[in-house]
DNA sequence: TATAATTTTGTGTTATAACATATATAAACA
DNA sequence: TGTTTATATATGTTATAACACAAAATTATA
């Protein structure tokens, strides 16, 4: 049991099976971001602006305020103004103020961040490969309720 | 289904059971992260640092050489030199170069380092309580069974 | 209404990560 | 043995992340 871990680790046994799937949502998250990236890195944009462009185009064409974007983000990250500078920058995003409150400065994606989204996303899809290769619909399932419990903490 | 995720992400549906899957396996791994990255803080060390104090204590007292450390690491960083040259400065490594393969500079943890891990371990422990407290031990067996195979092509 | 507290954003600074490259040693091979 | 190839590390440079703080606007409260 835990073969695989242990020939990622190098490491012979673990302390106990908690720590062992704890080890296994980290390594296995690792895994699948590292694969993500690739693709992004291919495409000019990190896997943050990835995630970022993926929440503005749900919200096209209004876009949403810094704030909200954060809190939409798979991990969210603390510096969200300067890496939107870069999307701007890259001509993928625009910004513009908001009229009801003026203290929210909202960004949304452009024609030109939702080509690069739309030539991406295919790629992405394809590492759903990672999942339905290896788990029947039943353990996919299964799966998200054993990770939702993992951090249902948050709420 | 996938409530706590769609609260999360504040997204009101996924496209399939295998992107769902993939989101919580990102979302729990950034929990858990988070949670140990708040008690390295406390105690004046990131997480790969403290990783690579775990690794080298691993193998007390002879150490690892750099690319040893790598491989053994949950998510394997390019820029081990100045990591481990950051733990040097804070005292809580040494390295010393090996005589059999002249290419290697060999990192060991040393008495303040394990000082450090010793500290810190005990309150990286409590965070089992994530997966204890809510996953029975068939499901944390179960949780590990699953998450292997989402990287087994690995190997 | 006036004041205080909260929220949201932006910016300066520092630390770390990422990338490319160079050097030294070892291993493989002709 | 001499040459090529692979491995391991270190370092210079640039990009990004992390941290602290300040300013502006809104909301809550006295």
């Amino acid at each position: 049991m835990g073969n695989v871990l242990k020939r990622r680790l190098k490491q012979l046994s673990f302390e106990s099976a908690e720590q062992e799937a704890i080890l296994n949502i980290l390594v296995s998250s690792n895994h699948v971001k590292s694969k993500i990236e690739a693709v992004c890195t291919k495409h000019g944009i990190t896997i943050s602006q990835f995630n970022v462009l993926r929440i503005l185009n749900g919200k096209y064409p209004e876009g949403y305020p810094r704030c909200d974007i954060i809190s939409r983000m798979i991990d969210p990250a603390p510096d969200v103004t300067r890496l939107i500078d870069r999307l701007i920058k890259q001509g993928l995003v625009e910004r513009y103020a908001s009229t009801e409150d003026r203290r929210l400065s909202i960004a949304r994606i452009n024609n030109k961040g939702i080509a690069v989204l739309n030539k991406i996303k295919p790629k992405i899809d394809e590492l759903n490969s990672l999942i339905s290769g290896t788990l029947n619909i039943a353990e996919r399932k299964q799966l998200s309720i054993l990770l939702e419990k993992v951090y249902s903490d948050l709420f």
